[in-house]
RNA sequence: GGGCUGGUGGCGGAAUGGCAGACGCGGAGGACUUAAAAUCCUUUGGUGGCUAAUCCAUCGUGUGGGUUCGACUCCCUCCCAGCCCA
């Protein structure tokens, strides 16, 4: 027996001596005669394929006996390969979901595919493959490598957004906004992507360097016509939280996206023209102060007031400002410059003159693109003034001040000088009075400026939803009439090539299209929408896909949202969980819905981060990313094996693009899904990024993922092995034993609803340790050991669902376990009849005593001064204080 | 530049005002074996001590300070890392 396995192992071994070990210590058990061997290979697929066949995910939305539990994980772009991060995400959720369904909730766990984008395009480019059949092929693929994990996704309720059936309702909500101006087409400034060639929107464009999210090029500013969706309507509803149980980093980074801030807007006049502009600023308390104004370099009023001595210098100026990024305008490294423009402005509310500038450093993205110039108190300013010989005067004196001029812009707060009627009042109050007599007088009003500016939805590639517009030489702009949606991407002689103008621009049958108001010849619009509009409203579109009545199925709506727990990454803060809020006040707005929030609980979970590649020297370089497995490692840098070339290793999230994705099917085969789904959740806190260490030249490390893996093999032996309890049991052993029982049930209660998979698989392993030792010594009764080994295997099933299925059987319990009651425990047995008291002697711990749960205060103060080693501190003494903390500690101070 | 999060053994991490290092990996020693793998047992933060054991002392959670009977935990300073925003 043994003889006959040890030739092919060897020969076996001899090729690759590290990559065959899991392998074979699985083909070990498998030849083994014994079935009752943990054996992942032969359980796994058998139970999924139950699972499958009588489709026990399946939710029925109609059951009156359970409270419904919509649980939503983000679903995932199908690039092609499932990868280790993927599961990463979606195997904690899946356990927790199977968790509200054990504890008796009706429970709708969905699973979709984000199919629009720029990847499957650039595929179309590269290989000339159609989009949909390479987005089509790749879900495929993705789908079988996703059932490998035994999620419990209802299948049955899939959503592709690429489908005509869900675009089209993309398309629907368009028309619904455009009638109601929430929808708006203007020409503005834009982040042009010159390698994709097309428009991004503000979050798509990463990093200091200013460059586009896909491809890394540095994006340019081009004006175009645009499409936008008009979010900043709903800027102050979107400042409300008071209905979401979201985390605090998320709310804080939408708070400061949206960037709500309250002031004043006035108009200052242009002397000798008959023009004038407006400030925006929420420092009116200093307006007194004013010593010039900024305009920004695009202002539109620039061009009409520079004087002639003056142009060529602005002309030069605002030329060189247009090429400048934001980032490097805002710096404050950079040296605050400008020109002056020759014009003058008036300040209302003293009507002091002042010099009119031009300056990179105010945008005229932002509040009126138009400054006061208030050098005394502001940083900016300030060293504005100083470059130029501008008078600094104070108008906010601070505490204490002696008069002098100050050595640099003071913010903070004060009394009001050289302000005329306003003087010596403290600024706070002077700020509310200036507000009123501008008001009143007519020199401006109380405004809020929104740092948030509207979504720009128009992109000029193939792969999106086809913006349903039609433009008529008479008519305009109108939309296609909706019983006509969807209007379908063409998929004949298209033209992928990107040229910067979309390519259903040179499709004449899509292009061609009659006027919906005249029905003569009219253009279609060509534009496609950004794909984040498709997944602001996937979950509704989950509960009855492909609607073809209307654009989600009210009554189920009804009934199933909001979402009660979401589920993904913390990246989309400032994009898609804004949007999805957005759309969801939308529809609430165009009546399809009665509540305010479309996913009620948030849990962001981090990353898995893998090392990749990259040839240059960063990400921002728009490196070229190799494969781990054509890397060969040097002394102490990596090489491109084959050219040679050296490249850089840099710790990234996995994903498809980096090409540093760990694919999960060998894994699988290798240790089984149970295994791989253990080990991610075991690996460090969820809501933390973690690291797959695999390093080329070098087998990953595997040692951690044994952990895990053992600790199944032991659970399964303690479960499946004969152990017909021992006689030798006593009463005590048995109260110890269910106390330990309930008191892990408690603990993995508590830590799978709080998402602390790592601690609560700890729980677990010590519980495992001990019913080792129990077993061992033979000390415990039948009942309490069933109940123990029963426990175990219910509180396993979420994270380990396949094991957990097979030991339920063998344990002679009915199928299935994942639709069993969740264990509950008692306070009353979990509690300890003992606790150690720490005796503390200023602080420091000098002895251990073990007493009864009940007893005294006093008798607990008796016993720690009566320790020999706190004896021993106190040399005859009495003590000085002494700190009673009940059931925990006493500290003597002497 | 701003915001947020974090910094704990050889490693991943646990402990959120009360025994620092749970659980796991790795290491060391042992059992089983012709041998190895697998498995199981013991041990494992540093230093020192002794009457050698469920022992004692001492240091120890990025830095420096503070609050407290008591600080990984709270407050302030600085350093470093990561993420997000500009």
């Amino acid at each position: 027996m043994r003889a006959r396995k040890i030739a092919p192992r060897r020969a076996a071994t001899r090729k690759s001596a590290t990559r065959a070990r899991p392998a074979r210590s699985i083909k070990t058990v498998a030849s083994a005669p014994a079935s009752n061997k943990y054996l992942a290979t032969s359980v796994e697929p058998k139970w999924r394929a139950r699972w499958e066949a009588e489709n026990i995910w399946h939710v029925n939305f109609d059951d009156p006996s359970k409270k419904k539990f919509y649980f939503l994980t983000m679903y995932p772009y199908p690039s092609g390969d499932l990868h280790i991060g993927h599961w990463y995400a979606m195997a904690p959720s899946d356990a927790q979901a199977r968790y509200w369904r054990m504890k008796g909730y009706n429970v709708f766990f969905p699973m979709g595919f984000d199919a629009f984008g720029l990847p499957a395009e650039n595929a179309a480019i590269k290989h000339n493959i159609n989009p949909y059949e390479w987005t089509m092929k790749n879900i495929e693929n993705m789908r079988r490598q996703m059932r490998l994990m035994g999620a419990s996704f209802d299948w049955e309720r899939e959503v592709v957004t690429c489908d005509p059936r869900y675009y089209k309702w993309n398309q629907w909500f368009f028309i619904q906004m455009f009638k109601r101006g929430l929808a708006y087409k203007k020409m503005a400034a834009v982040d042009w992507c010159p390698k994709d060639q097309t428009v991004l929107a503000r979050e798509q464009v990463i990093g200091a360097e200013r460059a586009c999210e896909r491809c890394g090029t540095p994006v340019i500013k081009r004006d175009l016509e645009q499409w936008f969706l008009k979010i900043t309507a709903y800027a102050d509803e979107l400042l409300d939280f008071s209905k979401l149980h979201w985390p605090a980093p998320i709310v804080t980074a939408q708070t400061n996206w949206i960037g709500r801030s309250e002031g004043v807007r006035f108009r200052m006049n242009v002397e000798g023209h008959d023009e004038s502009f407006q400030v925006f600023t929420t420092r009116h308390d200093t307006v007194f102060g004013m010593t010039f104004a900024v305009l920004a370099p695009e202002h539109p009023l620039v061009e009409k007031i520079t004087t002639p001595d003056q142009r060529a210098a602005v002309s030069a100026y605002v030329e060189n400002a247009r090429r400048q990024t934001e980032i490097d305008r805002l710096s404050t490294e950079k040296n605050r410059d400008g020109v002056f423009t020759g014009a003058f402005a008036i300040n209302p509310m003293n009507n002091a003159r002042v010099p009119i500038w031009i300056a990179d450093y105010v945008l005229i993205t932002y509040g009126t693109g138009a400054i006061m110039g208030v050098p005394g108190h502001d940083e900016r300013d300030f060293e504005f003034a100083k470059r130029y010989g501008l008078e600094i005067p104070v108008v906010i004196a601070p505490p204490n001040w002696d008069g002098q001029p100050l050595n640099a812009a003071y913010s903070g707060e004060g009394t009001l000088v050289n302000s005329g009627e306003f003087n010596g009042m403290d600024n706070e109050s002077a700020k509310k009075k200036i507000a009123d007599a501008m008001q009143t007088r007519g020199i401006g009003e109380r405004a809020v400026n929104y740092r948030i500016r509207d979504w720009l939805i128009s992109r000029q590639r193939y792969w999106g939803t086809p913006i349903p517009i039609v433009y008529c030489p008479e008519h305009g702009a109108q939309p296609v009439p909706e019983n006509e949606l969807p209007v379908v991407l063409p998929t004949q002689d298209v033209e992928f090539m990107p040229t910067g103008e979309s390519p259903l621009y040179r499709n004449e049958e899509f292009l061609s299209a009659q006027c919906p108001v005249c029905g003569k010849d009219a253009r279609r619009e060509t534009d496609t929408m950004d794909g984040f509009v498709d997944n602001s409203w996937y979950q509704y579109a989950y509960l009855d896909p492909y609607n073809t009545k209307e654009p989600i199925n009210r009554e189920l709506t009804k009934k199933w949202m909001p979402v009660d727990q979401y589920t993904g990454g913390v990246e989309h803060a400032t994009g898609h969980l804004l949007y999805t809020r957005f759309w969801t006040k939308m529809m609430r707005d165009i009546g399809l819905v009665d509540f305010d929030e479309p996913m009620t609980r948030l849990f962001n979970q981090g990353h898995v981060l893998a090392y990749a590649y990259v040839e240059g020297k960063n990400i921002e370089d728009h490196g070229v990313y190799h494969y781990p497995n054509t890397i060969e490692k040097r002394a102490d840098s990596f090489f491109v094996k084959e050219t040679n070339t050296q490249v850089s290793q840099v710790l990234e999230k996995m994903s498809k693009s980096k090409n540093n994705g760990v694919p999960p099917d060998e894994l699988v085969e290798a240790y089984g899904a149970d295994t791989v789904r253990l080990h991610l959740m075991f690996m460090g806190p969820w809501e933390a990024d973690n690291v797959w260490l695999w390093e080329p030249g070098e087998d990953w490390d595997r040692s951690r993922i044994n952990g895990v893996r053992r600790w199944l093999n032991r659970v399964w032996n303690l479960v499946t092995e004969n152990n017909s309890p021992s006689t030798v049991n006593t009463p005590q052993s048995e109260i110890e034993l269910r106390r330990k029982t309930h008191q892990t049930i408690k603990r993995v209660t508590e830590d799978i609803e709080a998402f602390k998979f790592n601690t609560m698989l700890a729980a677990m392993m010590q519980f495992t340790n001990y019913l080792q030792k129990v077993r061992e010594s033979g000390a415990a009764n039948s009942a309490a050991w069933n109940e123990a080994i029963q426990a175990l295997v219910l509180l396993i099933a979420p994270s380990a669902p396949h094991i957990a299925e097979e030991m339920w059987q063998r344990i002679g319990e009915s199928y299935s376990v994942h639709f069993q009651k969740w264990p509950e425990w008692s306070a009353q047995i979990a509690a300890e009849e003992k606790f150690t008291l720490i005796v503390q002697v200023n602080g420091k711990v000098r002895d251990r005593i073990e007493l009864a749960m009940n007893v005294t205060e006093a008798e607990v103060r008796a016993a720690a001064l009566k320790s020999e080693n706190v004896q021993k501190f106190l040399s005859g003494k009495p003590p000085r204080q002494v700190i009673y903390v009940a059931g925990r500690l006493v500290n003597i101070v002497v």
